[in-house]
RNA sequence: GGGCGGUUAGCUCAGCGGCAGAGCAUCGGCCUUACAAGCCGAGGGUCGCUGGUUCGAAACCAGCACCGCCCACCA
């Protein structure tokens, strides 16, 4: 006789799963363990490498993090439980500007970088009355404390809510995009790619938010349907003539610099050559040519002003054409002098008493008075005595380029901006991303035409203060003038460096911004170049070269499909031009959560559901059930009944496990045909289920292991043998029972942490010597070899189908499945007869038979059995 | 305007050449010795539309419609 199982007394135990007990309890727990603790020393080939996406802690907390953020989680338990030493670091982006406004906001402060240093500066949360005063001004450090204050308190919220989902993360690799040692890289990254030559700063016509006073980059633009008006005005020609542009910014015409047409278009070809001349302010203007002119809008001959969108860009740029910048950085005209050099007038005393009206106004109100003067028949300068506006404005809706962030429109204003170049790279770039690994495959797609289509380099400067600054310093000549064309870059030993504090070597401290001396770049990085770096701050890089040759490239790269232009796009970039390397093999891409009308959960549409309160409700374990039952990339509506099916599969688990665990018997083999049948398809499943997750589909994993345990597990085979389980013959029942469990919790386990960990403790961690199932081996088909392949496999698909036959019977007699049959005669074709006999004691017993017979009939199709007669005994008296 | 994804039961979604599926919801039956947070049953479909390929199409091909997303040059 073996010496009999451990087993548990389920009267000791809760008689629910109490989640929030459980929760604390493990993790204290896997604290203690170090179960996700990764090891240092282990080699690349067996490591696992995270490139998690830090979040940007000054937004609220969204239960989209919820179902990202465990996606990624699931694949990283999967991958530790295969062996792998998983490195998952966890980071928090806080430098931008979503931080910057939250700080103006909540101390009442304003950034100058020309503000002196206080070292022990500490503000308090600005009251009412004090937000009344003008902002305080701060230095650029004594800024990015405060900064690191807040956000401080923005992080605590997301460990709290990243340490209730389980995340099992690494928190000794915890890091901060602004901390000194990002700071550090990302300023090495820049000199890193300024001695390679990819990196240079230009003066010239950049995207500019008027109200952020800000250059961006296209990345951060979208393009927003606006009103707008077609405005026909009447321009003249020099030596005799007239025709009439369309424009919908005439608050534009002082800018005016050109006019053209398709060489094609018949209406204007003796135009081309000639001079125009604008109304209002009398400026000769070139007519020229051009293929980019759309024949069919407007009028089909437009005025190109400095700027009105990218294609006057392009034609200032290729047709050499002056530069009239009249918007101003703060989106207001600026004061500028008809008569002079940079703009020429016919009339300028005309031109300049007209300007005058329109000068300091913003686009809006400089567009209305515009208007007006051009609708005064005394403007007229075409000769015709009327107005030069010759229609009403036609309301039409138009895409306007936005900041992401926006409220205004952008405006191209020339301004010295640090670029990294990447359009003569394109090919390279593609061909990395090809190498990559999308998951799900189409997103590549997006990366693809993201990329071909990119039509300027990468703008990364930014004149905001929260946030990396430039490494870099610029001599000043005799005149105080700042030599753009030999800037001076710290050295990697002295970074990370603040050159608005910090000096340049060979200066001294009196020299700032003194003539002969150097001036400090005042710009800040734009936030994607240190987030582009995550998988090289993870590693760190030329910091650590050994770590780094252990953790890059990373495994997976996790992020949602709307930011495969910014930080997926800068990322690929990065890495190439650094080490010409990937970033990473796979990139996984969460779909987003939309509300129940199918719309994007956005905090501007107020229609953002928080997740503290369904962790509370459906237990962690239950919301990441929820999580992963969506595939990757897909967009999935927010429906709670997920998450109430989560939680009740939760509570299924426990209760299964409970009883199992609590049938006792000696060891024994399995040598039953029916627990056979039941590893056979135990097998099955962890051959599909490992197959899923090697590709990432933990979406089919789960489900597959779910409708196993539900309905193959606990529906079917643990009541056909559970009765045999409670005989002395029981211990095959028993061992089948507790190898199906032991096999089912470690496949979920990747999924529901908590309650997998919670039922693997009361056994399996001391019978396997695997204290947490987090660092259990996963199941594998060696693992399972030592059970016999059953003599017939059909048997258990037999005993399903007889059982469900009896039990159709019982229901259509209105008797219930509990229910005795005092006399059961039983029909079936000889051959599935034949293959009941090994399971015909587990059907009877389970279907609570006293008394049967067996009838042949070779009418019957395979498999299937009818009831002939059934007597039920009587029901019990209550 | 270009690209991508989707359209399957009342709802949320699987299925992607071989009998149309799951969960929820609905209806009926059961307080059965693990679990009523449960169990046993039942009903419910022109697989968006039109054509094609095929012995066979929800699936493959072509076209169309609608929903959503990404991108695009604001005259």
């Amino acid at each position: 006789m073996s010496a009999p199982i451990k087993v548990i007394d389920p009267e000791t135990l809760p008689k629910h799963f109490e989640a929030r007990e459980v929760e604390a309890r493990l993790h204290e727990r896997w604290d203690r363990l170090g179960v996700y603790a990764h090891d240092p020393a282990r080699p690349r080939d067996e490591t696992f490498v995270v490139d998690t996406p830090p979040p940007t802690v000054s937004g609220s907390l969204h239960v989209g993090h919820v179902f990202s953020y465990t996606h990624t989680d699931v694949l990283a338990r999967y991958h530790r439980m295969r062996g792998q030493n998983v490195f998952y670091p966890m980071g928090w982006d806080d430098n931008g500007l979503p931080t910057e406004r939250r700080v103006q906001n909540h101390f009442h402060v304003r950034c100058d970088p020309r503000a002196p240093h206080e070292p022990d500066l500490k503000l308090a949360p600005a009251t009412a009355a004090e937000a009344k005063q003008p902002p305080r001004l701060v230095s650029r450090p004594n800024f990015i404390d405060l900064c690191l204050e807040l956000t401080h308190q923005d992080e605590e919220a997301f460990k709290n809510l990243w340490r209730r989902i389980g995340l099992s993360v690494d928190w000794s690799l915890e890091y901060s995009t602004i901390d000194p040692r990002c700071r550090h890289l990302a300023q090495l990254s820049f000199r890193d790619l300024f001695e390679k030559g990819h990196v240079y700063s230009v003066e010239a016509p950049t995207m500019w938010d008027v109200d952020f006073q800000t250059a961006v980059a296209q990345a951060e633009v979208e393009d927003r349907p606006t009103r707008g008006a077609f405005h026909d005005v009447a321009f003249g020609v020099e030596g005799g003539g007239e025709f009439t542009i369309a424009t919908t910014r005439p608050e534009l015409l002082p800018a005016c610099v050109a006019v053209t047409a398709h060489p094609s278009d018949a209406r204007y070809r003796h135009l081309f050559g000639k001079t125009a001349r604008t109304p209002l302010f009398h400026v000769p203007v070139p007519i020229f040519a051009s293929e980019l002119v759309d024949p069919e809008k407007g009028t089909g001959i437009l005025m190109v002003c400095t700027f009105g969108d990218a294609t006057d860009v392009v034609w200032w740029r290729e047709q050499k054409l002056p530069l009239r910048q009249i918007i101003g950085r703060d989106g207001r005209l600026v004061a500028v002098q008809f008569g002079s050099d940079a703009f020429p007038s016919r009339d300028p005393e005309a031109a300049n008493t007209r300007y005058a009206q329109i000068a300091r106004k913003g686009v809006g109100g400089a567009r209305q008075a515009i208007v007006e003067m051009l609708r005064d028949a005394t403007t007229d300068s075409t000769g015709t005595g009327t107005a030069p506006l010759r229609a009403e404005p036609k309301p039409i809706e138009h895409a306007v380029k936005y900041f992401e962030k926006g409220d205004r429109p952008l405006e191209f204003i020339s301004t010295r901006q640090w670029f990294v170049r990447l359009l003569d790279k394109k090919e390279q770039l593609l061909a990395i991303g090809d190498e990559i690994r999308w998951h799900p495959d189409f997103m590549r797609l997006r990366y693809r035409n993201w990329t071909e289509n990119l039509n300027v380099d990468w703008c990364v400067s930014r004149q905001r203060y929260f946030g990396v600054p430039f490494p870099v310093w610029y001599p000043l000549d005799a005149d105080a003038q700042p030599d753009y064309d030999h800037p001076i870059v710290a050295a990697a030993a002295t970074m990370p460096v603040d050159p608005t504090v910090d000096l340049p070597p060979g200066y001294g401290a009196d020299q700032r911004d003194q003539a002969g001396g150097f001036t400090a770049e005042a710009d800040v990085y734009d936030t994607w170049f240190t987030s582009s770096l995550t998988p090289q701050i993870a590693s760190g890089w030329v910091l650590d070269p050994n770590r780094h040759a252990r953790r890059f490239p990373a495994d997976i790269r996790p992020q949602s499909h709307e930011i495969i232009r910014t930080w997926a796009f800068y990322t690929i970039a990065k890495a190439w031009l650094h080490e010409h390397t990937m970033p990473w093999k796979h990139v996984v891409i969460s779909g987003w959560i939309l509300d129940p009308d199918r719309k994007k959960m956005s905090k501007s549409k107020g229609n953002v559901v928080t997740p503290m309160h369904l962790l509370d409700e459906y237990t962690s374990d239950g919301c990441r059930y929820w999580a992963a039952s969506a595939r990757l990339g897909t967009d999935t509506a927010f429906d709670e009944k997920v998450l109430k099916v989560g939680k009740r599969l939760v509570t299924k688990l426990y209760n299964a496990g409970k009883f199992v665990l609590a049938q006792a018997g000696p060891h024994a083999p399995i040598d039953v045909e029916l627990d056979r049948a039941f590893v056979e398809r135990l097998r099955q499943l962890v051959t599909r289920v490992t197959k899923a997750f090697d590709a990432f589909d933990y979406a089919h994993a789960l489900q597959d292991t779910e409708s196993f345990f539900w309905h193959d597990f606990t529906d079917t085979y643990l009541e056909l043998v559970k009765h045999r389980a409670r005989d002395d013959a029981g211990g095959s029942a028993i061992a089948g029972l507790r190898l199906g469990l032991r096999v089912l919790l470690r496949l979920f386990a990747p999924v529901l942490p908590y309650v997998t960990d919670e039922v693997w403790s009361w056994v399996f961690a001391e019978e396997t010597d695997t204290p947490s199932i987090h660092r259990a081996p996963w199941p594998t088909l060696e693992e399972l070899s030592t059970i016999a392949a059953p003599a017939d496999a059909t048997c258990f698909d037999v005993a399903v189908a007889c059982l469900a036959t009896i039990n159709k019977a019982k229901s259509e007699a209105g008797v219930s499945p509990g229910r005795g049959v005092a006399q059961l005669t039983l029909a079936a074709s000889s051959e599935t007869l034949r293959q009941l006999a090994t399971v015909e004691r587990d059907v009877l017993a389970s279907a609570r038979v006293e008394r049967h017979d067996l009838a042949t009939d070779d009418a019957l199709a395979a498999g299937t059995f009818e009831v002939r007669k059934a007597e039920y005994v009587a029901p019990v008296e209550a």
